[in-house]
DNA sequence: CGTCTCACG
DNA sequence: GACGTACGTGAGACGG
């Protein structure tokens, strides 16, 4: 945390509290019903009705009231769908939709609950919640009271000033003028001059178009305020902005008047009769019983009987609770003030944080029952090792609720046992559940569909209960959320985000199992360590959630997750586990050859160079080619070596240095052998006889998946080397290998997303693009094409995907970037659509430090503000590609989704086994193959209806050679 | 552990 | 006028 955000996290807990126990809280209760609901998984009561922003409410107000520093709290509503605001701007808030069904009941139950906890409800006709918020909040700062309004909407972020704080229970953060200012660029008292300015979609504020918050933000710091800038706007020197400001000054001041809140409406109560009073606790309960929310009934019972209000006790207290040190450390991370805070005397108090070991079946059910009440379970798994699709299940950690987790040991032995061997004098494993007993516990919940099941990362979680028999359902995975909103920000790994949104270092893992030759699995960690380790991880896990997952809904980015990302989770989960049959025999046949070709080139090379030396060390090459044997001057890399990459050997080759070629080959050959030959031979898993890689899913900065431990994505295709390689990727017997690839699917998208009439045209015919461009762009006949002139066109196809340069260009076609340059002006010339498209991309870029895919995919680009131009440059390369790549990302990803029940539904046994990005390959019994091509074609082609076709291209083969 | 090189899309 | 370049990945080898 920089020393700036703590500062303002200070003024903001001092603005809610000043400690004279003054505080009044205004919760804005219609505000929260919506987030609420959005964020929490559906819940419904025993006679179906749905509670989840009811659960949430409660929630939120018994951690409210639990604050010592709460003197006074009061529940804010809108009163109808019409106010004054409507009476000078008929369209304001005209395009929100009807809430869901599921939310209408629930409305009428929250105020149920805000009486149930004996809390004022303020509403006034005509008025929306923000004017009677304001309004009090005025009132309350001219007695002298401090106020804290508890609310995540930034339309009242303008009422932040001494005195006058926010809370945002979603995210449980304390919003003051730095975190406004974040936001919107100004200081709170100027949010409204920049909101006239930016408009607001959701709301139906109009604002000026244009313009959004960062430049709203840039024009009020100059001008001073919105009328100032209006008076000044023709001195504006750009010459759209100046026209815009101009032409929609009236615009502007109505959105003003929309966003302004009126801190005079009349009081429905007055101030003082908004006092905490003593809630009635019987009441209370009979609302939260009938409501089935067990777990805080539970809790608010054990309050009473600790105040001595009545003698049974209903807490459900669990034996043999060990409260971890590590634990007690997680409970003070600043984000949640409540739990290292002294409770007052009626205070409802925040459970403490507290790891329990399970290790008897009984207790385990208590934790799948408590599951059951939360509707909310955080799942992790603890094993031997890193390949889900082999690996012992060693235990399981569960955490329900913030400061709640238990870890279950299944497969620990004695932390002193001697590894892999037979000692009978060895002490006795720790007792543990059956880990067959326990999955059979597990399995009700974790396949109950009223449960969220929460995991980070949980593909890998996915396929050990897979394995176990268990399919996980539903599943929310923290870390695909994170990328979803976070993409090309920063990474996505537990500790990562712990660090960054909890400001917690969770326990590393090295610090329990070790490193290097001392490195222990996990199975032999001591019970204690384990629970520490474990725990902590599922309740981190479910904080992060809690943290992130609301963040889809205010980030508008819950189409994106739904759609695309969390259902992959199965579904490549199931690809891993099927893994890829290698043929071991025909890899080590090939190994075996390339040595023997590799000590004759290395010979060769020797006596070319006079000498011995090392050709896999680039320092010592370069040194024997250009100090040694004076082959031209060589070109130093910016650490002062000589650079020998392929195209400078390239090019002493063909001036006839036989040396260079030499060491090319080499070096292919080399690299055939270390990457895939031995390395591939290795991950065959002795379980299963298959190859089983790992698909990494937050990963890369455009949306498109990678590959791991070993990466099947770059599996040689282009030498006939490289094909001996592909060959010995085999279909099982009785089986074919199915590869379908989409046909130029990134040039496609240009067309469709550059709207580039000539192009698309193109595709439509189904004409050879590369050719055809050539024709649009040197004027040739396509009858009188050459391969060369295709050659070049196809080249500027490619440039223009990466984000053109003329360097770039003209250095993979061998010509002058001037040469090239020409080029890219004729191409631009001839499709006018696309310069266009790839300036309004740079801008947005600019403005919001984001690019979007055609399906809503945010991709970050840090670099795009940076003061150095070439990074600057580099980071608008990334812009006009990651569109492009990020689209096909999202295509490949719906098609995937939608594979296994296209395939299922057609009574296909194929299994699809690898993604290459823009293949797919599979296995399948040798009769369905035809019928296979066909559907995943079909499903392929229709993963998206754009304006230019998708085509798939399959074929079928023994090996992936063969196929490809 | 950073750099270089090279395999793929 | 200068920056230093095609976009996105992962792995192995070298050498400090």
């Amino acid at each position: 945390m920089t020393d700036a955000t703590a500062a303002s996290k200070n003024d903001a807990s001092e603005t809610a509290s000043n400690g004279d126990g003054s505080g009044l809280y205004l919760v804005d209760g219609s505000g929260f019903i919506f987030r609420a609901f959005h964020a929490l998984p559906m819940l419904t009561r025993p006679d179906g009705t749905p509670v989840n922003a009811v659960l949430g409410f409660s929630n939120m107000l018994l951690k409210l009231l639990a604050d010592a520093r709460a003197e006074a709290v009061a529940v804010v509503f809108d009163s109808k769908r019409l106010n004054f605001r409507n009476e000078f701007y008929p369209d304001y808030k005209a395009h929100r939709p009807e809430p869901p069904e599921e939310l209408k009941p629930q409305f009428a139950l929250i105020r149920e609950a805000t009486e149930a906890f004996c809390l004022p409800c303020l509403e006034l006709e005509g008025y929306e919640a923000d004017d009677l918020i304001a309004t009090y909040a005025r009132l309350a700062q001219e007695a002298g009271r401090k106020v804290t309004i508890v609310s995540s909407d930034k339309d009242l972020m303008q009422l932040v000033r001494p005195g006058v704080g926010m809370f945002d229970p979603m995210k449980n953060k304390s919003i003051g003028p730095d975190e406004v200012f974040e936001k919107f660029g100004v200081p709170p008292e100027k949010v409204v001059d920049v909101q006239a300015l930016a408009g607001d979609s959701v709301d139906n504020v109009p604002g000026v178009p244009g313009i959004g918050v960062k430049t709203a933000a840039q024009l009020i710091t100059e001008y001073g305020d919105l009328e100032a800038l209006l008076a000044n706007a023709g001195k504006i020197k750009q010459p759209a902005r100046r026209q815009k400001l101009i032409e929609f000054a009236e615009q502007a001041r109505i959105s003003r008047r929309l966003v302004l809140l009126d801190e005079n409406v009349p009081p429905p109560k007055p101030l003082d009769e908004l006092r905490v009073r003593e809630p009635d606790h019987q009441r209370l309960i009979d609302f939260l019983k009938a409501q089935g929310f067990r777990t805080i009934v539970s809790r608010v019972e054990m309050e009473m009987q600790k105040d001595g209000r009545i003698a049974d006790g209903a807490g459900e207290s669990a034996p043999s609770v060990s409260s971890a040190p590590a634990a007690k450390a997680l409970a003070a991370v600043p984000s949640d003030e409540a739990a290292e805070r002294p409770a007052r005397k009626t205070v409802l108090h925040v459970p403490e944080v507290r790891y329990e070991l399970v290790q008897d079946a009984d207790t385990l059910r208590r934790w799948v029952e408590r599951a059951r009440e939360t509707g909310v379970l955080a799942v992790d798994t603890e094993t031997d090792s890193l390949t889900p699709a082999t690996a012992t299940l060693v235990g399981v950690s569960l955490s329900t609720e913030p400061g709640i987790a238990c870890y279950i040991p299944l497969a620990h032995v004695a932390s002193g046992a001697a590894a892999g061997q037979l000692d009978f004098d060895a002490p006795p494993p720790p007792v543990q559940i059956p880990t067959a007993e326990a999955m059979a516990i597990l399995k009700d919940v974790l396949e109950d569909p009223s449960v969220m099941k929460i995991g980070h990362n949980f593909k890998f979680d996915h396929q050990l209960f897979a394995r176990n028999g268990i399919k996980v359902s539903p599943v929310d995975d923290s870390m695909l959320i994170s990328y979803v909103l976070d993409g090309g920000a920063h990474g996505h790994g537990m500790d990562e985000l712990a660090e960054l949104h909890l400001a917690y270092t969770p326990i590393p893992f090295k610090e329990v199992c070790g490193t290097g030759k001392n490195q222990i699995t996990f199975d032999r960690v001591p019970l204690d360590k384990a629970l520490a380790y474990a725990a902590e991880d599922a309740e981190i896990t479910l904080r992060l959630w809690t943290l992130l997952k609301p963040r889809l809904v205010d980030d508008r980015m819950v189409t994106v997750y739904e759609t695309l990302d969390r259902p992959l989770v199965p579904v490549v989960a199931d690809m891993e586990r099927a893994g890829v049959r290698i043929d071991k025999k025909a890899l080590s046949d090939l190994s075996q050859s390339l040595s023997v070709r590799l000590a004759e080139i290395e010979k060769d090379v020797h006596a070319l160079a006079g000498q011995s030396f090392n050709i896999g060390s680039p320092k010592q090459l370069g040194e024997i080619l250009f100090d040694n044997l004076k082959l031209g001057t060589g070109k130093k890399g910016k650490t002062g070596a000589y650079s020998t990459d392929s195209s400078v050997l390239e090019e002493l080759s063909e001036q006839g240095h036989t040396i260079a070629q030499r060491v090319l080959d080499w070096r292919q050959l080399a690299k055939l052998k270390s990457t895939y030959t031995d390395a591939l031979q290795e991950k065959i898993s002795p379980v299963t006889g298959r190859v089983h890689t790992a698909f990494a899913l937050a990963a890369t900065n455009t949306g498109r998946l990678s590959s791991t431990d070993p990466n099947l994505q770059n599996i040689p295709v282009r030498t006939e080397e490289g094909k001996k390689i592909r060959r010995a990727f085999v279909a099982s017997p009785g089986h074919k290998l199915l590869s379908v690839d989409y046909s130029q699917i990134e040039l496609r998208l240009v067309a469709e997303m550059a709207n580039i009439q000539a192009l698309k045209d193109a595709f439509r015919d189904g004409l050879d693009i590369h050719a055809a461009t050539a024709a649009q762009v040197f004027g040739i006949p396509l009858e009188q094409m050459t391969p060369d002139i295709r050659r070049k066109a196809k080249a500027i196809n490619f440039g223009i995907i990466y984000g053109i340069s003329g360097f770039g260009l003209g250095r993979q076609l061998g010509i002058t970037p001037g040469e090239a340059n020409a080029f890219i002006k004729t191409y631009l010339e001839r499709f006018h659509e696309l310069k266009v498209w790839m300036e309004s991309i740079k801008a947005f870029a600019r403005q919001h430090g984001y690019v979007v895919t055609l399906f809503g995919r945010r991709c970050y680009m840090p670099g795009i503000q940076d003061k150095n131009a070439a990074r600057r440059a580099f980071a608008e390369r990334q812009a006009i590609n990651a569109p492009i790549q990020g689209t096909a990302a999202d295509i490949m990803k719906r098609a995937m989704n939608r594979m296994p029940a296209a395939l299922a539904a057609a009574g296909s046994s194929a299994r699809m086994l690898l993604q290459v990005h823009d293949e797919l390959l599979f296995e399948v019994p040798e009769a369905e193959a035809e019928d296979a091509a066909r559907i995943v074609r079909g499903v392929m082609e229709g993963a998206a209806h754009l304006g230019v076709p998708l085509v798939a291209e399959a074929g079928i083969g023994d090996n992936w050679e063969e196929a490809h």
